[in-house]
DNA sequence: GTCCACTACTCCGTGATACCGTGTAGTGGT
DNA sequence: ACCACTACACGGTATCACGGAGTAGTGGAC
């Protein structure tokens, strides 16, 4: 699949929300992730700067951990403001979507 | 629905080509359209930014007619380059959302 | 007959976001 | 010693939707 990058704007930082706040994991793991699921192109630094901002907003709470395989890893996981922005993300989605497959639809 | 602005990135470009690709229409009408299908808070210079990139990217024929009702309208239509990225949006905007729903369903 | 509302188009600057390239480090295998 | 893989960080760039302001044309209210 071609270039989805702007397509992503909005909607790859509420895919991030998600995994993490299915399980508290690190930014490396997070972009594997992602790419196994079909968001093939996305990068690291795509993805640290998505958590960086996470975490200046207060969204996320970070725990650093060795790893016994390379640097230390940076654990996110979700706390209440997170979960909040979390519920708001999927809603807005929801909401785009089926207005979108309406137009796709025909629309009227 | 609170701000949709950056998850509508790469996606109202599509929604103005679909609008214009199903009849020939003006950028007034289009975005009074978009506003009934739910997306609200479109506003007219937003179109006329994407319809003066479609005319420049050479993907939408343009007429200029009389309107007898205020100044001049622009009327436009697909030609085939945008027929052909009409597709291709729809091709990208089904991927996308078949991994972001995938995602959402508990996705592994 | 002057003001206002509605239609209709244009331009310029701003902010948010994903991407890219590069760099730094730690560990383990050959 | 070198290389591959893991892991994080940073700085610059391009794209895009938005906001605000401006310009024009028509017709109705008073």
């Amino acid at each position: 699949m071609d270039d989805l990058t702007e397509m992503l704007k909005g909607t790859l930082e509420g895919c991030v929300l998600q995994i993490i706040g299915s399980e508290e994991t690190y930014g490396y793991a997070i972009t594997r992730r992602l790419n196994e699921l079909g968001f093939a192109d996305v990068v690291e630094g795509t993805i640290y700067t998505i958590l960086l901002r996470l975490e200046r907003n207060g969204l996320v709470q970070v725990t650093k951990r060795p790893s016994g395989l390379g640097p230390p890893r940076k654990f996110f996981a979700l706390n209440d403001a997170g979960r909040e922005e979390l519920a708001t993300f999927w809603a807005k989605w929801e909401y785009l979507s089926s207005r979108i497959d309406k137009l796709k639809e025909g629309g009227r």
